[in-house]
DNA sequence: GTCTATAAATCGATAGAC
DNA sequence: GTCTATCGATTTATAGAC
């Protein structure tokens, strides 16, 4: 039981290696350009292994974001109670922004149809995306209800909007820029987006 | 001549109907999954034909891109100058949300490399690029003048947030969720956009 | 499970006849 | 310039030895 358990644990590690390589490459060239070949050089064991560990290429692209989605969920988890929600869900974009920045999100292109019914075939995707969808609708409405994001603007509309930063494109063209340091993008970013929830008629304190 | 002239204007309209093949093929699934085959197929003509108009895929999707700033010109020129300029910022952005929403908005992958080459070798894309700059950037900077943009923030990030509505998902979103009619969405995708640009410690009129 | 080698399919691009 | 036919390279995926 010891050995198996060892065992059990190396494969984890190696797995959780081609899921990082895998994620690093999504970030760098999106899915389309992401090579099998590339992964498995990455990783350093050839493509058949690769091919014993996940099924096809699209599950390589589903685990990877599996993964960012735990990660994400295990920030909303962290989030300090006594925190107020406006200030919550500021923290987890910006942590979406900093790892955005940081060459370290992985994207999938939404036209794929391939990997879109890998993704929705996915029970532990779907989980995650609901678990986190859940938590910060909450903390939505709680901000509308606290006057700090406009009780006007759909629930549905200012959830999008927020998952909408871990793919701008702003933070990568200011960033090419070169004018501005990472954390003073995040800032600029992160004030126009809530800015923009917040309620049309009303002075910011 | 008038031969001559002929002639130039049947390969005219059938190069007008290879570009808008390739702007209707990008808008629907990307560079990457886009086939030349494709695009020859939908024209009506040989793969080789296509070949003896653009030299390359690449410069296929540049036409594209070439022509849609061609017309994003031709919104910005269209601006009664009577307009303030917050609204003829507004009227350009509101027109890309809407061509987008109609699926006709063709995107590039900004990651890849050779298609990048292409753009920035053709002086075509690169002088409207500049020149729609240029004439936001006026705008833009008219109405920090004005208030009607906080003038704290840098003319680049406004800029950037406006052009990048041409790509954003979350219009996408909306019409999936199938809830919101077209002008529905853009009004609120363009409210939380100029919202968010919008001074901070001013209640908006 | 890991490897080498290769199958199978796709796709960008071109040759050559008309 | 348009066509048919095909090349050449790339890439996903697998077969089979160890």
């Amino acid at each position: 039981m010891a050995r198996g358990s060892f065992r059990e644990q190396v494969l984890k590690v190696r797995e959780d290696a081609i899921v990082s390589a895998v994620n690093r490459l999504l970030a760098e060239k999106g899915f389309d350009l992401m090579t099998v070949d590339e992964v498995a050089a990455d990783v350093g064991i050839a493509k058949a292994s690769l091919y014993k560990h996940f099924a096809s290429k699209e599950a390589l692209a589903a685990a990877a974001m599996v993964r960012v989605l735990q990660r994400t969920a295990d920030v909303v988890e962290a989030q300090p109670p006594a925190l107020a929600a406006i200030d919550k869900l500021k923290a987890v974009t910006r942590w979406a922004l900093e790892v955005q920045l940081a060459g370290e999100m992985p994207t999938l292109p939404s036209q794929n149809s391939s990997l879109r019914a890998e993704l929705l075939g996915s029970k532990a995707y779907l989980d995650l995306l609901m678990h986190v969808s859940e938590q910060l609708g909450v903390w939505i409405e709680r901000s509308q209800a606290d006057g700090a994001i406009d009780p006007e603007l759909p629930a549905e509309v200012v959830l999008y909007t927020i998952f909408a930063r871990a793919c701008d494109p702003v933070p990568g063209f200011l960033k090419a820029g070169g004018r501005y340091d990472d954390k003073t993008i995040v800032d600029l970013v992160l004030g126009t987006c809530f800015n923009g929830l917040q309620s049309r008629n009303r002075p910011a304190v």
